[in-house]
RNA sequence: AAAGCAAACCGGCUUAUCGUGCUGGCGGGCAACCGUCGGUAAGGAAAGUCCGGGCAACACAGGGCACCGUACUUCCUAACGGGAAGGAGCUGACCGCAAGGUCAGCGACAGAUAGCGCCACAGAAAACAAACUACCCUGGCGGCAACGCCUGGGAAAAGGUGAAAAGGCGGGGUAAGAGCCCACCGUGCUGGCGGCGACGUCAGCAGCAUGGCAAACCUUACGGGUUGAAAGGUCAAAUAGGUCGCACUUCGAAAGACAUAGCGGCUCGUUAUGAGUUCACGCUGGUGCGAUUGGGUAGACUGCUCGAUCAUACAGGUGACUGUAUGGCCAGAUAAAUGAUAAGCUCCCUGGCGGUUUCGUCAGGUGACAGAACCCGGCUUACAGGUUUGCUUUUAUU
RNA sequence: AGGGUAAUGGAGGAGCCCGGUCGUCCUCGCCUGCCUUGGAAGCAGGAGUUCCCUGGUUCGAAUCCAGGUUACCCUA
């Protein structure tokens, strides 16, 4: 059974497990996102967690920021079951495109960067077997 | 009917699938939470943060100075720099021979005889006025004369300069002139009447001595305590500390391993005094675990949404607004919910076709400005399109 | 959420408080000429600015007032 909820608990918001995940975390380019990535220590989560972050500086109105957040969201509850990863990930997406995309091309790119995670998510559970 | 302007109001709708915050019922679970059925979920500006108030904490004898703000009058209001009505002024239109009147619009509209200051350039002169040209008079010289030159005086009427030239216009008067005198207008003062008042109006007096700038300083009147939900309150991990207990170890023959004060490099060390123990010298430490405690960090909860509330009716008031009655509950997020996709309808625009004023139909496009963050009252700014009312213009019909 | 500062030739700055001969000045840059075999430096001359925008006050605004735009900074 595939899920499509967005709950509270897949979103990221301590302050402590974002700051580490911005100074320890790996990172990689897809237009538009600047993704990083950290493998969960605390056995007790159960997901993935995940932010969406538009800077300010790009996008003056707020509107324009709120509806890019909506249509990260959107992308992402319908695509995260395509994430396999063994191991859970804090996750964070920043919006670096400098024009309002339209929500099609947000979704594609999602799935694309969710196809790479998965590829490093295998790797980083090797690694320590 | 169309176009323009102004004001007020509105600011897409329906269905399907998936999903979000808050909340009520039921079921499951120790709990966190999960499932299910319901309810509810952004704006007219939520924006800019330009004013005002509530609320909260702190401060506070009274007065003055300084600083900041406001500025025609009366009223509305919790309050305001907001609003309403009115006054005076300016602008425009219309009516009228004119005097004037009506309508609409506009504005930070106190004081320049309280003081100090500034008024570039031009111009003779720019603020206790002033004689460049032209004007008038006296005297002298030249000349037949007209007149010219020089000296002394009168005079602000004319010229030109300037943003502004010292009340305006007309008449009298004069050598020429001048509020020097007079009428009208303007200005100032006094008084009567009307108005709560700004002010209006009438009468008298003043011959005018005293331009502008206060959105320069300033004066007068009135107002202003400071800080803002990151306020304030409650609970409270971790870490270090205080106290108590237990265990181990160290010192000592034993008691026991305490108290007070000072100093320093202040979780500790050292000095002094007291107390305990010993005849006396001397001695009066440390580690670990557990319990408890004050403050309080991370974090959580609260503040947090029922209110100067909304709708309707009636009443009062020219109006802003107020009162009464009945009914309603209308976001509470916090790395920050209110969305995505599809279809249809509707509105507007463009084009084609049929009718050819309205309209119908097909295809395509478009739907703005913009997202609550403690809550209200305003102001300002942004805005596709629509509705209503009023005014103006044009066309058609009667 | 609350608060502050700034905007002037191509670049940086002064001028603003207290309005006028201010689009004035300084440093660098640019252009032309001289100098040099040539270049640099130097010398002489020149161009270039809606003083962020829109209104208002005033005879007159870069300067005073109101509203707006943009940029930067501070408060956890």
């Amino acid at each position: 059974m595939v899920t499509y909820s967005f709950k509270k608990a897949e979103r990221l918001s301590h302050k402590k497990i974002i700051q580490e995940l911005f100074d320890k975390g790996s990172s990689f380019y897809l237009h538009p996102f600047k993704v990083l990535y950290l493998p969960q220590q605390n056995p007790e989560v159960k997901e993935n967690r995940v932010l969406i972050s538009v800077p300010k500086h790009n996008f003056k109105r707020a509107v324009d920021r709120n509806l890019i957040k909506r249509r990260f969201r959107e992308g992402y509850r319908l695509n995260k079951s395509k994430i396999a990863s063994p191991v859970f990930f804090s996750i964070a997406y920043i919006y670096t495109a400098k024009e309002i995309l339209p929500s099609a091309i947000i979704h594609e790119k999602i799935i694309l960067s969710l196809q790479r995670l998965n590829n490093s998510g295998r790797e980083s559970n090797q690694k320590p077997m």
